[in-house]
DNA sequence: GTTACGACCTGCGAGC
DNA sequence: TGCTCGCAGGTCGTAA
């Protein structure tokens, strides 16, 4: 499931391989891979050069030479892969995007269609240059430089609900999702379902370090991969699954403690957690 | 304004 | 063998 670090890990390939790029050519292949658009795809894309790629939590987004972004999120399954022309179209091929050049061409690929493409004006966003509009309300990603610690402090302990429900509040804090709360919560020994106003000042500054060490640690080993769903843009996967403390490790053995690992569905999901160590 | 929850979607595996 | 059902989960709209 892409979450922050496979996302940054396809913003890194599609750099290398779109950036400076004019678009030829758009073929949407299936009417949900894309989302709030007014008019076609198409006509928003054709003739404009790519200047570079951008994320914020588990957006990506491709600034044009007209002011405008192609904007991509890739939901579940969504996956960015740079193709030869000449190769075999994917099962689940949502859109294709070619270029001037005839060079590799760029396809969203999706088996669940829980991602998209759209296009979007940009717009000044303080410290850090443009973003889409249609992301503005998504907060920093503890991996920007702007992030404001203090302020997500503040407001996470302001929250009046539970901790694993505001780590996954991509309004408060993005590109965390559910492997990666639960393992940052199992590195804080702490329970998802702990109260946001219950934890200390110092705890949640714990929690805050340990959430950006996972993500850094992910990042390194190129993502998590549980099977062919994420992979990078040249279809490679990542090995972080093998790092996992606590998601996915139900019935197995903490690694701190030895406690058996349990999970229970939350928010129609499941979360993993020691029942010893994460009171 | 804030929080909680259901819907969306497809492939896979388990159970019958 | 074939069918049904549950599960995976990020985002958005709606209800409370």
């Amino acid at each position: 499931m892409p979450e922050l670090p496979e996302v940054e890990v396809v913003r890194r390939g599609l750099a290398e391989h779109v950036s400076s790029r004019t678009i030829r050519g758009v073929d949407v292949l299936h009417p949900r891979a894309v989302r709030r658009q007014d008019g076609p795809l198409d006509l928003a894309l054709v003739g404009r050069t790519v200047r570079c790629v951008s994320r914020r939590g588990k957006y990506l987004w491709m600034p044009l030479d007209d002011g405008t972004a192609l904007v991509a999120h890739l939901g579940m399954s969504g996956q960015l892969l740079m193709q030869p022309a000449d190769s075999v179209d994917e099962k689940h091929l949502r859109v294709r995007i070619r270029f001037n050049d005839d060079g590799r061409e760029l396809r969203f690929v999706d088996q669940r269609t829980f991602g998209g493409l759209m296009s979007a004006e940009l717009v000044a966003d303080g410290l850090n240059g443009h973003v889409p509009t249609d992301i503005v309300h998504i907060a920093r990603d503890p991996l920007d430089p702007n992030f404001d610690d203090e302020d997500f402090l503040t407001r996470l302990r302001a929250k009046d609900t539970e901790i694993k429900r505001a780590l996954l509040d991509q309004s408060l804090i993005s590109g965390i999702g559910n492997i990666y709360a639960d393992e940052s919560l199992w590195r804080s020994r702490l329970q998802g379902r702990r109260a946001t106003g219950g934890i200390s000042g110092a705890k949640a500054r714990e929690l805050l370090s340990h959430v950006r060490e996972v993500m850094t640690d992910a990042l390194a080993e190129g993502g998590t991969s549980f099977d062919a769903l994420y992979v990078n843009v040249n279809g490679e996967s990542g090995y972080f699954d093998r790092s996992l403390d606590a998601y996915g490790q139900e019935g197995e053995p903490c690694h701190r403690c030895g406690s058996l690992i349990r999970r229970e569905h939350f928010m129609n999901r499941s979360s993993f957690f020691c029942p010893r160590c994460q009171r």
